[in-house]
DNA sequence: TCGGGACATCGACGGGCGTCGATGCGACGA
DNA sequence: TCGTCGCATCGACGCCCGTCGATGTCCCGA
């Protein structure tokens, strides 16, 4: 477009995200940008054990239990849970690591300005 | 569903995200789910002034102008950047009270489970 | 005054997302 | 063995999102 002998500003020279880096995060952040599956990393996080079964879970929404399914299976495919069948009842749990790589996103200087 | 009579594990009686809670902050992490609109915030924030125009935002991508205006157009309804118009020239900073509060989304106990 | 450059906006297109009812699948109890 | 319960999957619907070409708007220099 403009021409690279004038520049109007600073060349952003400084080290950022790369176009493959943006690519992997990319994909945790819209599997947490959702109220309700935001809410459901939350709860499952909050959690005394650290881990919730979908009967419970079902109880803290006013949705189907389809779309309760459906939320906690694009988490699981993120990365960001954990399933475990036992007995009758499937428990959730969070994958540390995944969350960290998340927040380490808003720690390295590539995106905190400060 | 279930009878509240039997639980089939912990209630998640601990303090957990609000709805309310939740549908604030999901808009942010929706602008930034996006590996464009990511790069772009990475882009602004590592630059040496912190701040960057849109004539050089545009040729780090193969993209047309009016779709990077779009992704700044986002991350600007949201909140995540700030517009300044100097001339010829627009020159977009980002908010580090809004990058911080998604911050603080990853720190807080109700996401942390360590 | 007028031409041109920088950026925003518009309208349109294709694809993906959130939600639902219905159905399938395992695991337990009678 | 058979019913039932917990959960996943399927198909469908409406809506929003990312991208584009075309056009509008504003500002500067000639």
């Amino acid at each position: 477009m403009s021409d690279p002998g004038l520049a109007c500003c600073t060349p952003l020279s400084s080290t950022a995200m790369s176009a493959e880096q943006a690519e992997q995060v990319a994909p945790l952040l819209k599997a947490l940008a959702d109220p309700v599956r935001l809410r459901l990393v939350s709860l499952i996080a909050s959690s005394t054990t650290g881990e919730a079964c979908v009967c419970d879970l079902n109880e803290a929404f006013d949705l189907t239990q389809a779309t309760i399914s459906h939320h906690l299976k694009v988490l699981h495919s993120a990365g960001l849970l954990v399933r475990e069948k036992r007995g009758v009842w499937v428990y959730y749990a969070v994958r540390p690591e995944a969350l960290s790589a998340v927040a380490g996103l808003f720690s390295t200087p590539a995106l905190a300005p400060a």
